[in-house]
DNA sequence: GCTGCGCAAGAGCAGTGCTCTCGAATGTGT
DNA sequence: ACACATTCGAGAGCACTGCTCTTGCGCAGC
């Protein structure tokens, strides 16, 4: 009932967006009478929150099948070039779910422990590809890059921010370099910063090739991090 | 008075957020009635395009004067990280009006042109400080630099995303290279994408020094774009 | 003094989220 | 088999919303 009840609001959430999801709609194409929905959502902020965990899990999902699809392990640049291709292509394929978990989030709305596990799917992905990167010896630590001045930046991280690093690294990938954790969140931001741009229209009268250049922007960020070019 | 109507609303805006604006509890506070404010705007749509505009006027404008006070123009680190510490500065003193541009927009609801204008000149005055940058020879070629295999990126554009750069650059800045307004755009998005991460939450229980992430973002981009090191 | 006009007030319509009560169905224990 | 409890949808109703339409007030120009 419950699931019913998420995928007609589903269909509404993608016609007419987040902020004019009606209940009384949702009931009214059941054949249910407004009232009846509160026996299964207190109020309408929990059911955007069951639509925001759902929308998560499928982008989740969809990204871990993408980059899984890569069967060659150390083929770090495809694996990269797949996960990230797929939250692109999901996005566009559900604007308003996208735009509803990385949209403009209502004031006073925090979000439950459950969804921010499951948020976290995305950007851990992408962490492991280069820790698991790293771990094969394919990926150099940024720091003894710049040391050997070679291509790749330099780093002046703050206490503060190695703090920050530090603890994420050991949740998500222990063994892992500060600074190539630092540039795999560079990318992360990177790319919703691109998915985020296209589809709230800024790239309108700019970008037209945007597929292109999505992807020219993940392998400069694959660059950055020092994944060696594709075969 | 719709200056003032304008005001009020910015004030609800930042308490509930867009979605929750109401004209009737705006022309409470003030009042007046509800039917009103129809005679200054045709509807809430366009009320809300109204602070739409002006929020991008806004921070063009704290962006540009943060940029303007450095008074070297020849220290483009400087100048690059006035502006885009600018646009951190005012998405958080402003974080409604933030969501209100660069989160997820309405479906159906088309900017008008004149929003269109104001919304360039944010990245219009990063692409620029490159430009100058460029045209001071501060900034060298990044296609040159990468066949000089100095530290940087590889470029493979396509056609079509080049196409996108060359009309870009003759808007914004001609005679500028169009793998160094590249290097902007990328710039350009990692800004936004931080900031957007960081306003919506993203960030939580991930990165706490926020400010100092953000500069070390927006230097590692300075880096990308072959800015000189700071004095 | 009369006439327009700009402006706000008020009523009213259709829609919303949400609460409450009531009645019908569906088990469940004895 | 009967009485009970629980579950669930229907319906009415409250306070709110955006928006329209009509009415009437007050101030300018002729």
């Amino acid at each position: 009932m419950t699931a019913e009840i998420k995928a007609v609001a589903r269909q509404h959430l993608a016609r007419n967006g987040a902020a004019n999801l009606s209940l009384r709609a949702v009931t009214r194409d059941m054949g249910m009478v407004s009232s009846a929905v509160y026996r299964y959502f207190r109020n309408r902020d929990e059911l955007l929150t069951a639509l925001i965990l759902d929308a998560y899990n499928a982008l989740g999902d969809a990204v871990e099948a993408a980059e899984a699809s890569v069967k060659d392990r150390s083929r770090l640049r495809a694996r990269w070039r797949a996960g990230t291709r797929a939250v692109r292509e999901w996005a566009l394929a559900n604007p308003a779910e996208y735009a509803l978990i990385y949209g403009s989030p209502v004031p006073g709305y925090a979000a439950p422990k459950d969804t921010v596990a499951a948020a976290a799917r995305t950007p851990a992905l992408l962490a492991q590809i280069l820790a698991d990167g790293y771990a094969r010896g394919l990926l150099a630590d940024p720091a003894d890059r710049a040391a050997a001045s070679a291509p790749g930046p330099s780093f002046h991280l703050g206490e503060a921010v190695r703090a920050d690093l530090a603890r994420t690294r050991d949740d998500l990938a222990p063994g892992m370099p500060e600074e190539l954790l630092l540039l795999g969140m560079t990318g992360w931001i990177q790319m919703f910063g691109a998915v985020s741009l296209e589809l709230f229209g800024q790239f309108n009268n700019v970008i037209e090739a945007r597929a292109e250049f999505f992807d020219q922007q993940m392998d400069l960020m694959a660059d950055l991090a020092g994944m060696p070019p594709a075969a």
